[in-house]
Formats: C-alpha cells, structure tokens, sequence
DNA sequence: TCAAGATAGGCAACCCGGTTGCCTTTGTCA
DNA sequence: TGACAAAGGCAACCGGGTTGCCTATCTTGA
C-alpha cells in the first residue's frame, strides 16, 4: 500500500499548501489582505530584532534587494515603519506598528485552529506523531535551508 | 511540548523541501541538471496523455500560457518533442523523448531512496503513519489545490 | 452551405519574489 | 587622512505564473 517517494514529497506539500492558503483566505476575512507567509517571516524576524534590511536579509538569508522589496511592500501595508537611526549610514530603523502586531498574533491563532481543526480529524495523537516525526527527520534546526528561491525562504528560527 | 500551528506548517514545508532539494541535487549528479520539480509533474502528465499546450495547461491547473512556457522549456532540454497533427488547430502533438522517460525512471528511483533513507531514519512504521496521516487530511484528492502561484502548482494526479 | 461559436495557439505586458552587478554614502580605524 | 567595510539602492534580469487580446482552424446547426 504505501506509495512511491515521490507520493510523499507530494503529500507534505500538499499539507503545507493546505494549511497555508487556509490561513491566508482566514486572515484576509480578519481584514488583513494580501498577507503572504513571507510577510508574516519577515515580521517576525524584524520583531526579533532585525531591524535595518541588511539584517533583515541575512536572518531570511536572501540578498538585501530582496530584503528591501519585502520590507517596501510590509511598509505600503502598514505592518513595519521607519525611524530616524542614530548611523546615518543606514538612515531608518524597522519598527513594526501597532498594526503589524495584530497580524502576527491573528497568525497565530488562525494557524493554532487550523492546529485543532487536524486534531479533531485525525487525533491529538497522530498530528504530534507526525509533527514530531517530521520534526526528526528535516531537525529542529533544518527549518534553515538553502536551497533556490521557487519558495517563500525560510528565515532563521531563534 | 506540542508548538504553535505555524510549526507543523513549517515542518510539512521543510521537510517537502528537504525531500525536493535533495531530489533536484541528486538528479544533477545523474546528469540531469536544470529540472525542477515542474518539469517532472508536467512531463508524467504530458506521458499520462496531455499531449496539447490546452490539454497539459488544464492538468496543471494553470494557463495556457504557462504550460506553453513549461513546454518550452521541456522541449530546449529534449525532454519532450513535437510532431504534426491532423488537427491544424493544435499543430503538434506533445511526445516525451527517451530522454524524457530516462528523467522520469531516474526521478521515481530517486525519490525512492530517499524514502528508504527516511525510513531508515525514524523507522518505517513512522514513515507510512506519517503518510497516512496526511493522506487522510488533505485527502487523495487535495493533490489539486487551487490558490496562488508561489509555488510550483501541483498536477492532477489520475 | 455557410456563419457562428468553440477550441487551439501565441504575443505582449505585467506580477511576485528572488537574483547579480554596479554605484554612492557613511562610519571606522590604522 | 586615506583605505576599507558596511549599508543602501538602482537597473536589469530570471522563473513561473497571470490577464488581455488576437488569429487560425475545426465543428455544428439553421
């Protein structure tokens, strides 16, 4: 019964995919619109700290221009502003807004009940099961991988 | 212990990826450098029958003129061929090249071993449970999902 | 029989999330 | 003070998509 290799690449992204677009039609009916994982990723990373976009690009580990395009399109939503910073070299600090907290915690809890929702279907059991093979396989620390860019990247996990 | 949805989310990523990643650097050692995961599901599909620029856009679930771009580049790799149709209209019929069918065997043998090797890793009973599991809650037939396009689209499976 | 409509294909332009190459500005330190 | 590192940004490009619009061919039914 069980399948080729391929079937189960197929099937995590199939997982992936379902929990992601879930979560972005759920967020846009909250009212936070063309949200995208990436946006939430690199929020996050500014929260922890990165807070000018050669930063920011090194915890995404993708180049600063493209660092520099998340950060314009987080800014155009109101999800990040700038400071004034004391280096004159790199002339604003990343601050996330008021508005850009809300989003990250609807995130959360959008991904948490889509969590529950799985629980429900398949068990408490099975999902820790599955989270916690998986976790064994690609490692804690794998959710760093580089590899090209036909993906939102993964950031750096503190 | 069990972390926040946006975990599992990025465990099913990850390890999708882990599992990609390491297909495409495989295939490259074996030769068959430049493909990537859309060039595989659009030949199986292209083998299965879809053997127009229409018919092969309507598997993938994208549009023509995607398809036609995939079939561009399938056709610079001698992946595929064309040869004239009685119907005008479409011109050319889609074959795949020996070239094609020798990525494919490579591709499905490839993504075997890797299943072996995570199977090695955390035991094959986990492996299949794993499976299941997801099987069961995405659905056999959530392999076609409908949403954006920031990842490479996945086929109809027949 | 022939006009309307369905179907196949393709061009041009654009989007998004990336890339590389090149350049300027500013700060630091020997 | 002068060399160099580090930050930022512009322009151009890529891959895999999109939409809008156009033509060519086949099919059907009045």
């Amino acid at each position: 019964m069980s399948r080729s290799g391929a079937d189960l690449a197929l099937l995590l992204l199939a997982g992936f995919r379902t929990l992601a677009d879930r979560a972005t039609a759920e967020l846009a009916d909250r009212g936070f619109e063309d949200v995208r994982p990436v946006h939430d990723f690199a929020l996050r990373s500014i929260l922890s700290g990165a807070d000018s976009t050669s930063e920011l690009a090194r915890r995404l580990s993708v180049t600063r221009q493209a660092a520099a395009k998340t950060i314009a399109a987080l800014e155009e939503r109101r999800y990040v502003a700038r400071q004034p910073d004391s280096d004159d070299r790199r002339r604003t600090r990343l601050r996330v807004t008021e508005h850009g907290l809300a989003l990250l915690r609807q995130g959360e809890a959008v991904f948490d009940e889509l969590r529950e929702q799985w629980e429900k279907q398949s068990g408490k059991a099975s999902v820790s099961t599955l989270e916690e093979t998986l976790r064994s396989l690609v490692g804690d620390s794998a959710i760093r991988l580089d590899s090209p860019g036909w993906i939102a990247r993964l950031p750096d996990v503190e």
